[in-house]
DNA sequence: CTTGGCACTTGAGCTTCCCGAGTGCTAACC
DNA sequence: GGTTAGCACTCGGGAAGCTCAAGTGCCAAG
């Protein structure tokens, strides 16, 4: 009983099935692969790997299909490395080359991410872990209207328009800012709100432990800024996704019967999306897939999700979702490419 | 032979396909129309209307489809105004809330157009028109890195990071901003790049007309800086489109049978979809419609586009695409309201 | 353990058949 | 004239039947 026959021929089949979509046989295997045994052998193998629950025929005179469990046994066993073509790799120095801001580096590697794999890629945005507050800007766009700008150490800038409840000199926005900025500077993110709320009691209660609220605001303005800076530092720190190659789901619909439906809906809650980012693979910055029925999310359980950690400490989650017959060597290999590559240029 | 009538039919017609999805027949339709008049009569009319050219059998024992032209002449004549619900109104309305910065407003709204009409949704981005500079910012990340933001007077910003050859102080940086901002402030962002190119040459150079080009770069930071500066006004003015809700194709891959993928692919080419924005009705803010063949771009022979102008002037284009066989009442009352809508939060 | 041989199963594809939806036309009717 | 009932006619699509080839499992021999 060689047992690494049973699982090169496992191998074969989850190739071919993966290329050509439909069931394999016995002797396509034997045509297609030199296996250097007869048919009947790989008969006799199938036989086994149906028992252990890997393949199945999905009727008596078909071939054989993997399941789950043999995507699987594939996936940590079995498959090659398929190393990135020349192309590949070229396209993704070009997208590094042509970085500009946050929002276009994750925009763009979505995208090449999703074409790379012809499947869907997701992009969770840095997470603001410790990111803290290294710039902060209050910009007058008009006598009654100002922009606020938040930048963080991990790059990333939030703005929003304030409008004010009375016209201002920029004199007063810039000591505004100046007070705001001086309470903020150089501070985690998550204090921020914190630090704030105390600014905006009386400026000198340095001693008061929470007494604030029965001071009326000592200054609309400035309390106006800080609520937005404080709703800025919520955005930056909100999880998001981004997402592109929806449009593949519609070629992959022969993949996905009719279960592509729930699919659809799934990847339309973001917030779905996002938990199931941050389920997978605690494990550094290896590739953590999930196939089939083992997605702990029911809708999603005809779909296979392949992730990556990336960025510092591998702390945020990119990958790709697409069928269960989808070729995991490439798709893996794409995701921590890319995972990888983004790292880099994150790092700057 | 009551003209009006054939024209209750054809909307009859085009309404029961776009619901039903097949071919509607005589029967059908004095059973679901109180047309007042028995099927015979639909026969004649509807043999007219074959004639035409606005309705044609796909066989001889089938009811009939509307042509383009049939949707045409129901676009045009027929279609009675479908205001959007209550709660449509409302999800439009917390979008507004909601409103963040621009990047943020061209999302949510994509999404939101793309939902209320199952369609694709494509927004080109307020064109530079003639936008000035309102703000630019120069911020110290690193010893040798700066961040240059660059706030137009229409409300975009631009970032990017900029590696510094040599170490600076922030002394340096704040004073080359100062001299670059002294150059461009509040001019319109198309002269941005001739102003830069100036200053570029020694600073009081203020006689020579094309001689900048022998001096050797008097500051590389003033340089380098003045550089990412024009990078950001190139990216600023150019004509980018945001996308939302490419899944649905694959919902409707029932209604392009096999030519869903030319219109992927197009899809996929931002600068086709954008020539295809830009082309659509010159006219104000009236909603337009291409209707199959009507489309100047082969691969979407078989699809729909519904377009209509938003901002100032309606300058800017926003629209959805979709099957011939859509919803045209529906849709096309969507795209006029978000772009109103949009218009309105754009004006702030 | 492998292999050739063989009987057996069964889905896919093809043909045939039939039915009913839908049409166009004609003749009567208002 | 426009409308309607009636009717013969057409065909696409679904059901039934048939065949075929792919594929299997098993057995006996190598």
């Amino acid at each position: 009983m060689s047992d690494s026959r049973r699982l090169n021929v496992l191998r074969a089949i989850v190739e071919d099935y993966v290329q050509f979509r439909e069931p394999v046989g016995s002797r396509a295997l034997v045509d297609r692969h030199r296996l250097g045994v007869s048919s009947a052998t790989i008969r006799n193998d199938m036989a086994v790997l149906e028992e252990e629950g890997l393949i199945v025929a999905p009727h008596t005179s078909a071939g054989r299909v993997p399941t789950d469990a043999g995507y699987r046994l594939f996936v940590d066993r079995i498959s090659d490395v398929k190393p990135l073509s020349q192309a590949e790799r070229r396209a993704i120095q070009t997208l590094l080359d042509e970085a500009n801001d946050l929002d276009d580096v994750m925009e763009k590697t979505a995208r090449l991410l999703a074409q790379l794999t012809h499947q869907v890629a997701l992009i969770q945005y840095p997470t603001i872990g410790d990111a803290r507050v290294r710039h902060l800007d209050v910009v007058a766009l008009a006598e009654d209207r100002a922009l606020v700008v938040l930048i963080t150490s991990n790059g990333h800038v939030e703005q929003r328009v304030v409008p004010l409840a009375s016209p201002v000199t920029v004199e007063e926005l810039a000591d505004a800012r100046t007070r705001l900025l001086g309470a903020i500077d150089a501070r985690p993110l998550t204090e921020v709100p914190t630090l704030l709320g105390r600014l905006r009691g009386p400026i000198d209660a340095e001693t008061g432990t929470d007494a604030p609220v029965e001071h009326p605001p000592a200054d609309p303005l400035l309390d106006r800024l800080a609520a937005a800076v404080v709703s800025l530092v919520g955005f930056a720190g909100q999880d998001r996704i981004v997402m592109a190659g929806t449009a593949n789901l519609a070629r992959a619909t022969r993949d996905f019967p009719l279960t592509i439906l729930p699919v659809l809906e799934a990847l339309e809650e973001q917030v779905v999306m996002l938990r199931l980012l941050s389920e997978m693979g605690q494990d550094e910055a290896g590739v953590t897939v999930r196939i089939g029925h083992e997605n702990p999310y029911e809708p999603l359980s005809e779909a296979s999700v392949i992730a990556s950690g990336y960025g510092p400490a591998a702390a945020s989650r990119l990958g790709v979702v697409g069928p269960t017959r989808m070729d995991y060597p490439t798709s893996m290999a794409a995701v921590r490419a890319v995972a990888r590559y983004l790292s880099r240029i994150l790092a700057g």
